[in-house]
DNA sequence: TAACAATATCGTAATATCTAAATATAGTGA
DNA sequence: TCACTATATTTAGATATTACGATATTGTTA
């Protein structure tokens, strides 16, 4: 966007709701939040889709650095990493504390 | 979406995130909170993208009810629609009032 | 009603995204 | 090291989105 109205700031904070504007991200980001699944096989199962899907969203949440995943011995567990993006889901859905 | 685990609530709210997850709408979004810019004209030189653009990407936004339009003489006056969508603008770009 | 101004819609080419199978990688435990 | 499990990456076809010129519509005013 060539366009000097509309700044990195705007860039970035649109790029954030784009990537979380899918049903199956949207689906993750929100299990996070929730306390549900952390490891992508759990995730793969709730969601019923191919691995491989899932792990394409995840990277592609993980590029933007709204999740962060360590590794725990055989698993990768995800966390959200975006205060934008709770605060967002948080609102977007009612939840009133992050479970743990 | 084939998935029963993906609700239509969810797949709603993704939808609508989908739809400000981009500079162009977003920015009118928050113009439109902000107290900025209402009509086409304004959007349009505000943007510097061509007419045609602008009103498609209003047409978007207004076909996900995320803002409304009312004639006002020769004129089409947008106006924000969506409580979850102010909600997200305003935690993400720290408006504090709608200035009105 | 004619000319004009503001906005919307259409057509379409370029680009981006999505999905999923196939394959690769990396850690774990025997 | 070998087999296994969990996860990531690659590839490709299908689909969706984007931008914008051309054109249409609708309201206003003379």
């Amino acid at each position: 966007m060539n366009n000097e109205y509309i700044d990195r700031e705007l860039e970035e904070k649109a790029e954030l709701l784009k990537i979380i504007g899918h049903p199956v991200r949207l689906c993750i980001v929100r299990n996070l939040l929730d306390g549900g699944n952390r490891n992508v096989s759990e995730m793969q199962e709730c969601l019923c889709i191919p691995q491989s899907t899932v792990s394409q969203h995840l990277a592609k949440l993980k590029s933007a650095g709204i999740i962060e995943g360590q590794r725990n011995k055989n698993q990768i567990v995800y966390a959200l990493a975006n205060e934008d993006v709770k605060k967002i889901i948080k609102s977007m859905f009612d939840i009133k504390e992050e479970d743990k």
